[in-house]
DNA sequence: GTCGCGCTTTCCATCCGATGGAAAACGCGG
DNA sequence: CCGCGTTTTCCATCGGATGGAAAGCGCGAC
């Protein structure tokens, strides 16, 4: 008897598929087989045919040794997605925040319910080293996820709100006070954590507007806990200002070429 | 009568899904759904489905005026692929070289039968710009490319050898006088390119080697046409051992090739 | 050397989900 | 208000997906 018969997962094809990726969500560039056969719950036999056509379409790439890993083809559609071109668009005024503060630089975007780190500059008065891009942060206790929380659609924010998840002494749990800082962040531009998500580390962040509102969030982040930033809002304003100008820019584009097939 | 009845293409349903992605190759960051369905040849209301799908998957996304884009998933996916890793070891060291020389550098990879733009930072002694990777460059007539001809199965030689592709009246389309450069580069670890992509543009590059053989080249382009390159080979030489080492560490292995199973 | 164990690959009888023309719904410019 | 291109939904038809089982590999242990 075969597989037909017995499980009946009622799910689109296509769709199981690329349930194949999620193996890789963890973060791994490198999988076998059967590593991602249990991650996913896939049949053995049925994820060695779908990472078959993976390959064949070039999303995946197998290796001699039979290992599985993200293939070039992924990283080129990669380079035409949003992040990417936010990122250039924002990098070398990013890279001028850094220089100007000495502090680790973060620019995020809304990404489901959580905001997701574009890029992310090293501090400290050294060359600046980039790090941990892809990475994901909570909406309600850091400064970029703020900005992002307070102008996030209505059924965002009411999913966040009703799950605020404790990270350090400081996370503010209290609906009432995130939604009064949410106000603030209208009001005011700006939003801040202080050892929210980690402790001895605070942060700002202000938004970054695209042509259809807040696309995106640079922060500065600082190992100080009482710092007051004083001197660091002009330079980070600056900053949010010309990463918006460069987004409107660079993001512009739809149609206006001649047709083609 | 429903659409089952007609058309018989014989192609597994993931791979006719996954050509959706091909509509995006040609570089537009948005296409419509009519778009895609004749760039692909597959009929709208197929198209329809699949996009949903991929959609789904989050490798697509969805805007609100209708057209489909590439999704924050791919780009976060396409972080873990090689191009990435070695793009971000290389970085550094790249950026050096362009300092040393003046000149525009390019980092590149074999991908299929054609060399992969990795990375390539703009020279002429201004703040290097960085520009168009993820582009191609032909293996037989460029200096990175020679040297990712040189290193690459045999398969693949076979089939750019025969069909050498004229660019410029300096292009060499003779296989034997190829086939000897490429023994050059094994002998000397230089490749050059005298305009033979494009006139006026000279080029230089060395191989950059990971645990397992050589997995990508450095290259230095300059304007010049008689150019001799003797003050660039000492830090291009400099660059690609400091690369390699980088690349040694970070990552390991290379895979690439034409694809069976 | 041989045995065992886990991973990969192939096979194939069963049946479930893909298919795409047609028509409806939408959006827009005239 | 109408026509045209696009997007979305519907559904009768049938082709491709499915996964357990078994064969094929490596590899380390004894």
């Amino acid at each position: 008897m075969a597989g037909a018969s017995h499980r009946t997962p009622g799910q689109p094809v296509t769709t199981r598929t690329l349930s194949a990726l999620d193996a890789f969500d963890g973060g791994d560039r490198v999988l076998s087989l059967s590593q991602i056969a249990r991650r996913t719950g896939l049949p053995v036999a049925t994820a060695h045919r779908m990472l078959g056509q993976l390959c064949a379409a070039r999303l995946l790439a197998k290796r001699h040794d039979g290992l599985y890993e993200i293939g070039a083809r992924m990283w080129r559609l990669g380079l035409l997605a949003r992040p990417t071109t936010l990122r250039e668009a924002a990098l070398p005024h990013l890279h001028d925040l850094v220089i100007r503060t000495g502090h680790t630089v973060h620019l995020a975007v809304l990404d489901g319910f959580d905001a997701l780190v574009i890029d992310r500059l090293a501090g400290s008065r050294t060359l600046p080293t980039r790090h941990s891009p892809g990475g994901r942060l909570p909406l309600h206790c850091t400064a970029v996820g703020k900005v992002l929380l307070a102008h996030a659609p209505a059924s965002v924010q009411e999913r966040v709100l009703t799950s605020l998840q404790r990270h350090t002494p400081y996370t503010i749990t209290d609906r009432r006070q995130i939604e009064r800082q949410m106000a603030g962040v209208h009001r005011t531009n700006v939003a801040r954590s202080a050892q929210e998500h980690r402790e001895g580390t605070s942060s700002v962040a202000m938004p970054v507007s695209g042509t259809t509102g807040v696309i995106a969030a640079v922060g500065v982040i600082a190992p100080l806990t009482s710092h007051r930033f004083t001197d660091v809002l002009t330079p980070l304003s600056a900053a949010a200002a010309a990463v918006s100008a460069s987004a409107r820019d660079a993001d512009f584009e739809s149609a206006a070429e001649p047709e083609r097939d």
